[in-house]
DNA sequence: GTCTATAATTTGATAGAC
DNA sequence: GTCTATCAAATTATAGAC
C-alpha cells in the first residue's frame, strides 16, 4: 500500500467515527509515521483528502457488490445482497456507512467532497432501481420508490443499531425489507 | 427566551448543520451578542451544553407528536402522524434529525451526550410500538419490527434527501411506510 | 517525498474583576 | 451574568531545505 494509500484509510476511519470534522493532517500524519507538511504533498487541502476518500469508499462499496445480473444468475437475490454487504460493514467495521455520516453533514461539506457523496446515492440508487425492475415478485411501488425505501432503512437501521450499540436493531429492520 | 434558551436554540441549528463538532462556545456567544467566558457560566462544559441541546429536542419532538391514542381517537393514523411530524421538520427546517445526525458521530459523543440520543430513540421506538400494538391492519410483523423500521426508513430518507438537495426523495420513502 | 519551522486562526477552559 | 485577559492546545496551510 502506497503512503498515500495508507493516509486514505486512516482518514476513512476517523470519518466513519465522527465525520468531516474528526481528522486532521496531523493526526493522519502521526498514525503513518509522516509529518503533516507531508501530507500535503499528496493532497494539498483537507477538501481534496476528503473527497478521494469518499470516491474511494464508493468505488469499493461498488466492486463489493457487483453486478445486480450476475447475482440474479448466481441464484441470489440482488436487494439480500445489498442488504447483506451493510451488515457486514455494520458487523465487521463496527461503524457507519461513510457516506451515510457525510450526507448528514451536507450542509458543511466542501462542494468537492458533498460531489462524491450524491455521486454514492446516485449510484446505489441505480443499482438497486435497476435490481427491482428485473424483479419477478409483484408490487404496487415502482423500482425507483422501492430503491428509496431499500437504501433509507438501511443507513437508518445503521445508525440507530451503532449508537444503541445493538446490531439486532439492524437486523430486525433487513428482515421487513422487499426482495427483488 | 432566556439567554440560556437562547444559546440552545443556536447550537440545535449548528449541530443539525455539521454535528457535534460544529459549534464553538465563540461562535455562539457572538451570535447571541455575549463572550465566549460567559457561555461557561450557563454550561460548565461543551458536553453539558451539548447533552441539553439534545434532551430538549427530544423533549420538543415527543411534546409535538403527543400521544398515539389521542391521535388515534380523533381519527387519524399515528403512524402518518410520525411521519408527517419528520417531513415537517425536512421541509420547514431545512435540516437533519438532530438525533439522527448525533447517532451516526456515537464513537465521538462525550458520555452525556449520547446517553440523550440514545435516550431519543429509546422513547421514539416505544411511541411507535405502541402505535402500531393498537392497529387494527394485520401484520406478519410485530409491532417492535415495524417501529424499527419506521423510524429507520425516516432517518434515512431525511438524510439522503437533504445531500441531494431534493424533497422528493423523502417524500417517495414514505410513502411505502406500513400504517398503525 | 519528507523534513523543519512557522504563520494565522480557532478551540475549550479558567481566574478574577465588576 | 457578563466582562477582560489569558492559557495551552489544535487546526489548515505555506515556504524552503534536503
Amino acid at each position: 500500500m502506497t503512503r498515500k494509500q495508507e493516509l486514505i484509510a486512516v482518514a476513512q476511519i476517523k470519518v466513519r467515527e465522527g465525520g468531516y470534522n474528526n481528522f486532521s493532517f496531523r493526526e493522519l500524519a502521526k498514525e503513518v509515521g509522516i509529518k503533516s507538511a507531508s501530507v500535503h504533498y499528496h493532497f494539498p487541502t483537507k477538501e481534496d483528502l476528503g473527497a478521494e476518500v469518499a470516491k474511494q469508499y464508493t468505488d469499493a462499496f461498488m466492486n463489493a457488490l457487483g453486478e445486480p445480473k450476475a447475482i440474479s444468475d448466481a441464484g441470489n437475490d440482488p436487494i439480500i445482497a445489498f442488504a447483506t454487504l451493510f451488515k457486514s460493514s455494520l458487523h465487521q467495521d463496527k461503524q457507519m456507512c461513510l457516506c451515510g455520516l457525510l450526507g448528514a453533514e451536507a450542509d458543511i461539506l466542501p462542494d468537492l467532497v458533498r460531489g462524491e457523496v450524491k455521486h454514492f446515492f446516485k449510484r446505489t440508487l441505480l443499482w438497486l432501481e435497476q435490481a427491482y425492475s428485473h424483479s419477478k415478485q409483484p408490487n404496487t411501488l415502482d423500482a425507483k420508490q422501492l430503491a428509496i425505501q431499500t437504501i433509507s432503512v438501511l443507513e437508518g437501521a445503521m445508525m440507530i443499531s451503532i449508537v444503541n450499540e445493538d446490531n439486532s436493531i439492524f437486523d430486525s429492520a433487513i428482515e421487513g425489507l422487499i426482495k427483488g
